[in-house]
DNA sequence: TTGCATCCCTACTAATTTAGTAGAATATCC
DNA sequence: GGATATTCTACTAAATTAGTAGGGATGCAA
């Protein structure tokens, strides 16, 4: 039931992507997403490709180019990120809805055992399928905010620990939103 | 999330053991599993042997000898056998339970992915750690009974079309309950 | 007590997947 | 043109997975 360390860095790639670009910074280096990660950079490079050619991410060449987000990230579904990065979410091949494939067992529809994967398949697909970038985005800036931290990939240049202040920094003034409703299953703990 | 043949072929063979001892077969070889489930045998020893460490399963040797279950299906949970087999069932040690690990990230408090993949990992907990080998041995046996099918395991030597008739065969005579009530998750399909 | 079916134990291995490295080519901005 | 990025291709080391292989120990039954 693991997920990778591909998959693991891919989404917090992304992640924080949607933060920075939230914050007013839609783009960043490989170098930076992988210096903030503590990831070795060639290897987020290779990520990021993937999620190019699976349409999440864009990429501009050149000085002052980078990584930033190819769509709105409402749009952007944790589910379908997997499903590019892992395969499918199903444990079993025999019961992904994306990429079915029949299995060993004789008799797949008494199979026992396929009827519990089919549970726990449509649980995970559930909650994956639902959350998108914004919601996970939305979260973690609302708890930053609350406890006052401010995120790495800031450029210190600019001395911005102002920038979570609720009240806005030029930088986002007149857009901010985040005060829409909280998913009901992702809350914060504690 | 993957479930690797290992902990697939674990599985199966507990489920086939719980339907046989329903059935009054409580003792199968390790032969016989691996017929009806088509997979080496060699392998299936080495998972047997670790499900009998893990306190799922007895054996008895010589003729007639072969494995059973060793303790009551009620008290198997398929989550507890999956964490023998398999490790944590969290997509990421950090949110594993049983088996935590900090992970690479700077500030796990605030750490978006990570509360995502403890809704996951509840998700699957919840499901896995709830439902028993009986829950699944009775739903199996009622869509069989249902649909009229002979499981594979029946021995062809005694002539058993009506081990499944739900009058009972001597075999089972007077131990009877299946009509008690299906878990809500796990319904049958069709 | 002999035969045989069964589990038990240890070691090995082939294939695949994972998690990267390495280095040069190409594009872009200043 | 130089600095800074992405892009492309190839390679690889380590770990995991899914088995093979071969005997040894045990217990029942004739």
């Amino acid at each position: 039931m693991k997920l990778s360390k591909r998959g693991e860095y891919a989404l917090r790639a992304l992640i924080d992507l949607g933060i920075a670009q939230e914050l007013g910074f839609p783009i960043l280096q490989a170098s930076v997403l992988a210096t903030k990660e503590k990831l070795p950079v060639k290897f987020l490079e290779q990520i990021l490709a993937q999620l190019k050619l699976g349409g999440y991410v864009k990429s501009t060449r050149g000085k002052l180019g980078g990584y930033s987000l190819a769509k709105p990230t409402r749009r952007i579904k944790f589910g379908s990120v997997i499903r590019l990065i892992e395969g499918p979410l199903a444990p079993i091949r025999c019961v992904s809805q994306t990429d079915y494939a029949r299995c060993s067992c004789p008799d797949e529809v008494h199979c026992g055992l396929r009827m519990l994967m089919l549970d726990v398949r449509n649980a995970i697909a559930k909650l994956l399928d639902r959350y998108t970038l914004k919601d996970i985005v939305e979260i973690t800036l609302r708890k930053l905010r609350r406890d006052k931290v401010t995120p790495a990939f800031i450029p210190s240049s600019i001395g911005l620990q102002s920038v979570l202040s609720t009240k806005g920094s030029p930088a986002f003034r007149g857009r901010r939103k985040l005060n829409s409703v909280e998913p009901k299953s992702v809350r914060q703990r504690k």
